[in-house]
DNA sequence: GATTCTTGATAGTAAAACTATTTAAAGGTG
DNA sequence: CACCTTTAAATAGTTTTACTATCAAGAATC
């Protein structure tokens, strides 16, 4: 007997729901590992098909191409952000601490589902910094918005906005702002890897800690005066 | 009579100078009108070569690869902007003005180098928009890095942390909010068009305006308070 | 126990990404 | 200006990626 929390995300981003066989959990298991290892654009359904004893064919049988699987992992990431900043700002009345916990659960990258055991967490949340970013930059963004795709980021975005403007009705940019921070947790956490003069934040002793207080600053900062 | 502004690019970014030849200069011309048509990833060598009434191998004699010639726009715009904010920022002392005319020429997409004719600045900018993040989101990142692709682009980011600490010397986070702003400035006009509820910013009588202000408000809120 | 339905395997095609070789043109030198 | 050298560009490939069509086996249903 347990509690099992399980994440369904919109229908049209596969083909075969991926959760309801082992071989679809072992392709979404697996993606993340060998996208983390050789990054997305290097990562082919062949080489996913090897890598787990099976066929080129059987992976389209789920997914349609590489990006939708992408886009499939993403939004399994920003469900499971969503619920647990959910959860963990429920009961909680003052904004300013509803704002806090949210961040915190933001950059919080290691909690993990234990419902969930094909899905390492921490894997994914690499995946997010370094490729998440593609989901919404390319030509078919306009149709994948219409279809949902996005639906999860962007009541992440107006949960944040909704606190910004409980703060401080005033703030011209509550949206903005709440984009902003979602962007810069894994902008930031990028930089520090690659191009450190980029950013204060450093990879010494794991950079959470320090994500949390650099968007706590400009979240504060920005909505302490009008 | 007149003064011409060349500029001059990593000779790591291409096998041949693009700027040398007639061919080059078409190949630069036309990449950035055809990758603003059909997006980066619908993008090749073979439909550029097409269009030019050219080869395939003959655009691979200048440019490794697609990648390596979106880096190479991508530095073009860069260096472009860096120049502008140098220019527009010469002789003024005071830190607060300056920032304000950095983010100002940095938002104004449209002025175009009179001296270099092959590449519209507009369309090229909205390439920046819609494809700038893919140039440092890729496993390749350090290599490049190394060789120096993002000099300009964190030499731009160093010129605005130096404005941003001289405004406010007790402010933490000079360099991470430099890089942010220098995001931002594209990344909600890319949400404005896209994503339309991840922002305040709206595509009516042109976002440039609205951009500036947005920056403003987040600098120098950020900067005010210590 | 036959049949439909699902799932995975096999074998292919078309286009993209890249290379090697050949041909043409330009530029300089005796 | 004929010859040689250098460089640019075209032709014709190969390999890999992305995707499809067909087929076979096993499970579920009637």
């Amino acid at each position: 007997m347990a509690i099992t929390i399980q994440i369904k995300l919109n229908e049209n981003l596969y083909l075969r729901d991926p959760q309801d066989t082992k071989l679809g959990r072992k392709i979404i298991q697996n993606s993340i590992l060998l996208i983390d290892e050789i990054g997305f654009e290097d990562f082919t359904f062949k080489k996913l098909a090897d890598r787990i004893n099976s066929t080129e064919a059987s992976v389209y049988r789920y997914f349609e191409n590489k990006h939708l699987l992408l886009v499939y992992l993403l939004c399994w990431y920003w469900e499971w952000v969503k619920f647990r900043i959910e959860f963990n700002t429920i009961n909680i009345e003052d904004p300013h601490q509803r704002l806090r916990v949210a961040i915190e659960t933001l950059v919080e990258s290691s909690q993990s589902n234990p419902s969930v055991d094909f899905v390492d967490e921490e894997v994914l949340h690499r995946i997010v910094i370094a490729e998440g970013s593609k989901a919404y930059h390319t030509k078919w963004v306009d149709k994948e918005n219409k279809k949902g795709f996005f639906t999860t980021y962007k009541a992440l975005c107006k949960t944040l906005a909704d606190c910004i403007s409980a703060i401080n009705p005033r703030f011209a940019y509550p949206r903005a702002l709440a984009s902003t921070l979602l962007e810069m947790s894994n902008q930031q956490a990028h930089f520090a890897r690659h191009l450190p003069s980029l950013t204060e934040i450093t990879m010494e002793n794991g950079n959470l800690i320090q994500v949390k207080q650099l968007l706590e600053t400009f979240a504060f900062g920005l909505l302490a005066i009008t």
